[in-house]
RNA sequence: CGAGGCGUAGCGCAGUUGGUAGCGCGCGUGGUUUGGGACCAUGAGGUCGCAGGUUCGAUCCCUGUCGCCUCGACCA
């Protein structure tokens, strides 16, 4: 591509509705521009980026034998009533009518449909097993888009789904596509690691999300500084210290006014934030709970929400905790409380704690397990960094990700819940085991622009770079540097190594500074040296040119891209 | 959905105690420059987000509305 006479621009200043770092600098260097709430434009060069990405997973796809396909983006609803997800999916969904006032939805994933397709294909055991996937567009009415390209509510998403006669089957077909999930994060050069995760709105058996790992990711991931466990946050399973009770003491209501929150009454009454219960108030599927963590501990939803088969769970109102404490907010405890209580499992080794008194202003002291009535006793809270690995004798730190991909095995979920059913040996109906496998490509370009930039901008891995070289000429006007110019940017695209040429009639720290915001990863400089039969080479992660003679750079250009 | 912030030239911003607007960058033209975002001159470009209201007069005040950003929507 030569500048001069292509649509190609950057911004000079910091794009001002761009938080992130990949948001900035992606709509900077006019790669993408932003239309509206999480949804954007591709601008040709950003268009490569993502076709390059699109290939690399169209490529290791094939791989697998997946075959490719292309589902509608409009959807009749039916389907998703069908499978009981128009619910699950709730207010994200994006719905539409037609003119006939008949109810549609824009894609939001794409399980039934591809089950549709398999029933054409899933009579008997013979059929099995196969792949499909596509790449295309998914909508999902977010409720808060941000981080640039990294929350949409438009985006790309390579979808597969594997079909097979049983778990066994099915879980080879899932290796492959998790082998090749690690190839494609390979390539497109990300670092990344791999996490066990909650199946959420998928349903299913087993989840795993590909995490980039970068400070600006949305998903704090779990991992041992000593084994390879790895897991997201929302199913990292607590290892809780057994701790020696001690002697009993009698309970005491104090007064404690103000302190509603376990910060205040941690420094008004001045014990370790450990000495405390917290009690939370859940409203979960319409019922009422009490739900008990260790004053210095979070609790989690995901693990609340499983343990209780729940679909929506929310905390409780303000009127509605007064209501059943019978105290301000701030005031919870367990005793005396009429609503089910779900208490951590950790509180079993506490002894002589505190927990609200349900009455405003007031705590209870030297309170213990058997001062209150539990329902449920399990683990709903999220661990901390410091503490045991599940695994082995090691302890947990704590990273940040960008979940770019996310396999599934689904089982029979959705072939139940749609009837997807063959025959066996037997002449038995059985119905179909799934797998399903997302990875979001903007998301990819985001969290690799995300892991690979500086105060200059961009630097991209060189197999997803929009252009692999870039040719800065000095002076267009000088004959002789405007003749090498040309010949090597005619070369090296022959050979199929994209190249732009910055011909623009611009002063050369325009153009070097746009090179470096587009984040090109060879540049080539030609100048006056010219003259001495020579140009200079510079890689985008380095500072320093050198000088390379023109008969040798091709040669040189070629190592590099490999 | 809640809280806060912001909508003024293509981009980034200033401003008007109410009298229909300016700066920087970018853009056009002419010239001087030419190896890390040049300089001089001269231009073009705005229904001041939208709709009401108050006023002789509103970009400014008031009301509503739309859009965008950040935080929150879990830590009692």
């Amino acid at each position: 591509m030569k500048l001069s006479e292509n649509f190609f621009y950057t911004l000079r200043e910091d794009v001002k509705d761009e938080e992130s770092v990949s948001g900035n600098l992606l709509v900077k260097s006019g790669m993408f521009k932003k239309v509206g709430n999480g949804i954007y434009m591709k601008l040709p060069l950003g268009q490569k980026v993502v076709e390059n990405v699109k290939n690399i997973i169209r490529e290791c796809m094939n791989e697998t034998g997946a075959k490719e396909v292309t589902m509608p983006m409009l959807l009749p609803i039916e389907l998703f009533q069908k499978s009981g997800r128009y619910e699950a999916f709730g207010p994200s969904i994006f719905k539409l009518n037609d003119r006939y006032n008949r109810p549609y939805v824009l894609g939001p994933t794409h399980e039934e449909f591809f089950v549709l397709a398999a029933t054409m294909k899933s009579h008997s055991y013979k059929d099995f097993p196969y792949t499909l996937y596509q790449i295309g567009n998914k909508y999902r009415d977010e409720v808060r888009p941000r981080l640039g390209l990294i929350r949409t509510r438009e985006f790309t998403m390579k979808d597969a789904y594997s079909f097979d006669i049983n778990q066994e089957e099915s879980d080879k077909s899932y290796q492959k596509q998790f082998d090749a999930y690690n190839k494609i994060c390979k390539k497109v050069g990300l670092n990344y690691v791999v996490v066990r995760a909650d199946t959420g709105v998928m349903g299913g058996l087993l989840s795993e999300e590909f995490q980039a790992i970068t400070d600006t990711g949305e998903d704090i991931l779990v991992l041992c500084d000593n084994c390879n466990y790895s897991s997201n946050i929302e199913v990292s399973r607590c290892i809780d210290k057994e701790i020696d009770k001690e002697p009993k003491q009698k309970l005491e209501k104090v007064y404690t006014p103000n302190a509603g929150t376990i910060e205040e009454i941690s420094k008004f009454l001045g014990k370790p934030k450990d000495k405390f219960v917290k009690t939370l108030i859940y409203k979960i599927n319409n019922d009422f709970y009490a739900c008990l963590v260790p004053g210095d501990r979070e609790i989690n939803e995901t693990k609340l929400a499983k343990l209780l088969k729940a679909q929506e769970i929310n905390l409780a109102e303000a009127e509605d905790v007064m209501r059943i404490t019978k105290a301000n907010v701030g005031f919870a405890g367990p005793i005396g409380l009429n609503i089910p209580v779900i208490m951590d499992s950790a509180i079993k080794y506490m002894s002589n704690f505190i927990v609200g008194a349900n009455e405003t202003d007031y705590h209870y002291t030297n309170v213990n397990i058997e001062d209150f009535k539990v329902e449920i006793i399990d683990d709903i809270k999220n661990v901390k960094e410091g503490d045991k690995c599940p695994n082995c004798q090691g302890h947990l730190i704590f990273k940040k990700g960008i979940e770019v991909g996310n396999t599934f095995k689904l089982g029979t979920k959705y072939s139940e819940s749609l009837g997807l059913n063959y025959l066996d040996e037997n002449n038995e109906l059985k119905p179909v085991v799934m797998g399903c496998y997302g990875i979001g490509v903007e998301r990819i370009v985001a969290a690799v622009v995300e892991q690979n930039n500086d105060e200059k901008g961009i630097i991209w891995p060189m197999s997803i770079a929009p252009y692999k070289v870039g040719i800065v000429l000095i002076d267009s006007k000088d004959t002789k540097q405007l003749e090498t110019a040309n010949n090597l940017y005619n070369t090296l695209n022959s050979m199929g190594i994209e190249t732009i040429l910055d011909d623009r009639k611009e002063r050369p720290g325009v153009k070097f500074n746009d090179m470096d915001l587009i984040g090109i990863p060879i540049r080539i400089t030609v100048g006056k040296k010219v003259n001495d039969n020579l140009v200079e080479l510079k890689r985008r992660t380095e500072k320093e040119n050198i000088d390379i003679s023109i008969e040798k750079i091709i040669e040189n250009i070629e190592k590099m891209c490999k």
